[in-house]
Parts: C-alpha cells; structure tokens; sequence
DNA sequence: TTGTAAGCGTTATCAG
DNA sequence: CTGATAACGCTTACAA
C-alpha cells in the first residue's frame, strides 16, 4: 500500500511518464473545425456534415485520439454507465456460490443489453460502519446481492448520493426498491410436503444468519440475533410447520460445509431427525454426502430438500443413486434481470419497480417416507 | 448515522424525483469555508483545523450532503480507481469455471487493498471488431483474463487511450503486459511422465481453440487456424513427445463437457488411448467419469492427467475410488495478484513488470502404467 | 492553516 | 448544419 507517487508535484494531476494523451478539443483544432462538431461526430447525436465527420475522425487518427474521455464524458453527463453489485462476502466465496453466479448472470445479462458495465464491489462494511470502495466509485446504480450484512448504512449513504439502490432478497429497508423470493412461504410449503409424508422429527441446516461465519446448532439467542434475511425467512417458513424443528448454522454455502454441517448433525446425540430441510442445494448436497457417510440411506432413512434448483445436481450426483434432489426451485436469474432492470429504470427516472417471485417445490428423489420405526 | 434533528430547516423540501444534490460547494457556503478547505475536510488529504472540520461536516449533514462525486473527483484526478477485468465468455459461464473465479480472486485481493475496484467487462469483439463497453468504461487499466479470442484490437484501442492492460496467458501483444505460464512446457513434462510410465497411445483433450465453442476431433487445419494461445500451448507441450497424438476439442471447460468428450473419445473406432492428457482438470473429471462409463478403470485401464490443480477435487470424486487427480497446479491466484499489481504499477507511472509462473506436476492416482496387453 | 483561481475533457445550449 | 460558451463538481498549486 504505497502512496501514489505523484511526487514530482506538477501542475496537472498526471504529468508523469505518460504522454498526454490528445483530447477532443486538440482533434477539433486539428480538423479545423469546433469541439462541439467534433463532440458530435463522435457521439453521432446530432447533424453533422459527412465532411466535418470525416475530417475529424481522420485528425483523430492522425493524433492518435481514441475517443472521448469516459470520465469527463460522465461528469457532464451525470452518467458513468456503471451499476455497482455489491456481494457481501471475498469474491471467490461469492463466485463459489451458483446462486450468485447465477443471479449476476441475470444481472449481466440485461446490463449489458443496456450498455452499463458492472463494477463488482464488496460489502464495505466495516464493523465501523465504513463505506468506502462503494461510494468512491462511479456508479449509477446498486445492485445489493446475497446481504448477510446489516445494509442499511450503505443504503443511507447511496441514498444521500441520490444512487438508486436495488436490494435482492433483504429485509425491508428504507429507500432500496426490493427484489423478493417468497422465501418464508415456499419453506413452509416444503415442510408441509415433510408433514404430509409423514415425517415429525424434521431438522434444518441454516445458510450463515450473519456475517460471522459461524457453525453449529442455533440456539433461541443466536437466532434472535440473525440478521441475514434470507436464511431467516426460510427458518421461519420451515417454523410454521414443525415449531421446533432444530436447526445447525452452516458457515457458507458449499457442498463441503454441507457434509460437515450434515456429519455433525448426524453423529449428534440427539434424536436423529427423519427429515432435514436445507436451505441450499449446495448444501444439500453436503448433508446428503454426509448421511451416505454415516451409513444412511437417502431418502429411506432420512429425506433431504433443498432450496435453489441449481442445475448442476447430475455432476454432484454422478455416482449416488440419486438422479435428481428435492428442492425448492428459485427463478435466479430471472431475480438478476429484474434487479437489473429495476435499476436501469430508476437511474433513467423512473418509477420504482420492485419484483417478488416465487419458488416452486420440485419433487425428487431425495424424499419419501420416514422409514417405518 | 441518523439525520440531525435541527428542528427549524432541517426537513429539506422534497422536490420529486429529481432533488438536485448539493454540491461540495454548497456545503463549503453553508459551513462558512472555502471550497478548497471542504475538500480537504472530506479528502483529509491536507492540514484542517478540527474546527473547520466539524463545521464543514455538520454542514455535510445538514444538506444531506453524501461525499464528493466519484465523477468529478475522476475527471480532476485523472483516474477513476477502477480496473477493467475482461473475459471472453458470458459472465455465467466464465464464473462456473473455477481457474477464472480464483484469478479473479487474485486480482480482486491486490485491487481492493489498493483501493480499486473491479469492472467486469465481457469481452466485446464483435466480428465487426467493436470493442463497445470497454472504452466507453472509467477504467484506469485493463486486465485481459482467459482470452480465447483476438484481442488485438481492444488493445490497440487501449492503447491510444493510454490504459496499460496486462494480459494473462495471452500470445505476445504489443503493448500488452503479460501474465504468463508455462503451458507448453509443464504439458510436456506431463507428456513424458506418461511416456516414462511407458505409454504410446495417447490422446489429448484440449480445450477451446478459438471462441467458437465447437467440439470434435481436432483436424490439422482447425489446429492451424487456432487462436486461444493457451489451449494451443499445452496442446504443443504434448506433442513435443507425443508428436501425433490425436487431439479432441471440447466446447467449454465443465464436468459434463468432459463427460461429452470422454464418452465419444472412447467410442470412438480408432485404438483406444491408454492415456489422456486433459487441459483442464474440470475437464478431466468428467473424462474420468465417462472412463467409468465406459467400463474402464482409472487408472488401470486409462490414465488420465488434468491441468490446474483446483482445489476441489474431493467434492467431486467424493463417491468414485479416486482421491487426486494427476495434474499441473498453476498458481492461479498469484496470477491474479502479479496481474493486479502490473495494471497498478502501470498507472501509478511504474514501467511494466511481466511475470511468468510454473506448474508443478503433481501425481494423484489417475496415473500408472498401461495395462499390459 | 485558509482562500483564490484555474482548470480536468466533455457535452448541452443556443445563437449564427 | 456549425461555432462560441458555459457549465458538470471537484482538486490543488500558490498566494494570503
């Protein structure tokens, strides 16, 4: 971390050892005409005479001129043409997770249609309450991805910045437009599929309920202190069903998590549950491994669900008799376009557009009755 | 963190949509000070008195005033403090493959301790050459990742613009700083591995030739007319002892893009190989898997070398008898790091610093002999 | 320590 | 269709 060395203290912010580079105004002198024409025959909004164009591109060339600079095109514009994607975890955790590659798939997909790039930013929150990278950067907008955090800082900052914030699946926060998955009502509906099986002794594994990266059982303080929405609302769901169903905090979510969170669970003195509700395939994945390791049979022994419908289960499954996971199906990328386009449409002054979806329960083999006692 | 509850003429009147921010200005007006003096409030870059400071923050938060405009602040500086990181895939697919996320891992540790942050930025050659979102970005440097196809152009633009790009893995480029690894090299040395153990029959799966996601034996005019250096390198390594060993193209780097290939290369009515060296190890998983679906045994049967050393084998072994897979470990994520810190050093004025990086043959168990015949 | 002033490179406006 | 001119919001050498 050196201080940039503008040491030899020049005038202009970057006389340094790289040459200048030309702007527009030199290009227009060049062609003789004025900055504006030449301004327009780069932006191509406007009449210009097919001559003034030609002239000009071919003084561009000529001084080696690449075109107008982003940034000051931006200041005068009020635009930088950027929507920043805030994940609240390191980047290779967050790309390790198909559910965000999947939602920034959709987010990139309908960005790039619109001609925004996507600056990638790490939630930036400091136990201070810091929130640096996000505000120092140009952008136009915010996407808020996957928030175990508090967020609400951030928003407050962005909205006194007048930077549209889009939040996708976080708890109600003032000034951010939402991105909902019924989270609490399609975990209710999975373990009412449990209830209607049969089963009575039903367990959960958690995705993290904060950012402090924690495992093990949750107990009523620890729950009560959650504030990852997500995790919570799919508790609650499953909650309404089995009131006091156990539930074990996984650390991530990964399918090596999973196993540990499943082994643990498994290996607990504690009846052994008949049923486990995860709360990502991923993680299903994991506890389904773990409970072939503890010598379970799945689903005869013990039904596991899911939550995601990632569409990756044939490779994670490839030599298990299971073809296909029981799980609840999100519409991600479909999340990621319509964040997208809720922030595109609010930085070009429009209304809010929030967006809800919903998960659909997928029946696989991972389910069945609890086995006969 | 909470508005100051100045009851008279606090409650700024809220004008529709468009509220025009203050500006830094504004805030030095109504603090009593001169705009340079807020500045330095806000930059803490130069000597305030503690009594300007609170007035000019107080003032701050009394307009709802949120920091200085990235834009502006850019445009002044000449620098934007953001990095454009350019892949040549949809985002979903460049995410799915694991030696992408941890590169990008590694130039997304060495940005954010520098301050920057990370534009994404797919790829944009059209066959018409237009090199779009990438020049119209803030971007203060270019980092080339996974580069499949001619990038030359985006480059020369680049260029002109005065960004530095640092390339990983790319063929030379002029003007371009590269990220290297000795491909050729650590495939050859995998290939004599194999010979030593006394293999002759030995096929190679490589991976994209160019961008066009075609899959298939590779004949020797699609080998000339490739262009993804790193695919031909490795691909050279081996043919450096094997020199006509049969290559496949696979279309993509993924477990099921493996499967696809394996299957036909074992189908397939020429001899069957008693070894295949894979171009990735994401690749050779699934080569593996469609060995076992075929009948044959790894590594009795076939052995099977990948490239990469990902860090993930286990999950996806976890019910075969195989434990590690014979393969080259790149340090992908030093890559990113010695990528990062050349695109800073770059624009913080620093002359270029290449780097070039080793694998190391690393023998798991999906390598022996060749069944006796 | 603080204030003054001069841009940074564009684009929008409006008159010719 | 083209040209002069005024911002866009901020930073920073330099003078006070």
């Amino acid at each position: 971390m050196d201080e940039p060395a503008t040491a030899n203290g020049a005038a202009r912010p970057d006389t340094g050892s790289r040459a200048a580079r030309p702007t527009l105004a030199a290009v227009a002198r060049a062609a003789g005409v004025a900055p504006s024409t030449a301004s327009l025959a780069f932006s191509g909004a406007g009449p210009v005479s097919e001559e003034a164009r030609t002239r000009v591109l071919a003084a561009a060339a000529e001084l080696g001129y690449g075109g107008p600079d982003p940034r000051a095109r931006s200041l005068r514009r009020g635009r930088s043409g950027v929507i920043g994607v805030v994940m609240d975890e390191r980047l290779s955790d967050a790309f390790r997770d198909p559910v965000n590659v999947l939602t920034l798939d959709g987010i990139a997909e309908v960005a790039g249609e619109a001609g925004t790039s996507l600056l990638l930013v790490r939630s930036p929150l400091d136990d201070a309450g810091l929130v640096g990278p996000l505000v120092d950067a140009p952008v136009d907008a915010v996407v808020l991805i996957g928030c175990n955090v508090r967020i609400d800082p951030a928003v407050a900052v962005l909205r006194r910045r007048n930077i549209p914030v889009v939040a996708i699946e976080a708890d109600e926060i003032e000034g951010a437009v939402p991105v909902q998955l019924d989270n609490r009502e399609a975990s209710r509906r999975a373990a009412a599929f449990l209830r209607d099986l049969g089963h009575t002794a039903v367990a959960v594994v958690t995705l993290p309920l904060d950012g402090t990266h924690q495992r093990g059982p949750v107990s009523a303080e620890r729950e009560a202190a959650g504030i990852a929405h997500t995790s919570l609302e799919r508790l609650r769901g499953v909650r309404g069903v089995y009131p006091s169903a156990p539930a074990w905090e996984a650390a991530g979510s990964s399918v090596e998590e999973g196993r540990i969170v499943g082994a643990a669970l498994f290996a607990a003195d504690a009846p052994r549950p008949t049923a486990v509700v995860v709360q990502s395939d991923v993680l299903a994945v994991g506890v389904i491994s773990a409970a072939f390791d503890a010598g379970l049979r799945v689903p005869e022994d013990v039904s596991v669900v899911g939550f995601d419908g990632i569409p990756v289960d044939d490779s994670l499954f490839h030599r298990t008799p299971i073809r296909q996971l029981t799980t609840l199906v999100q519409p991600f990328v479909q999340k990621g376009q319509a964040a997208a386009r809720a922030a595109i449409a609010m930085l070009e002054g429009a209304p809010a557009q929030p967006a809800a979806f919903r998960s659909e329960l997928r029946i696989g083999d991972t389910t069945a009755p609890p086995p006969a006692r």
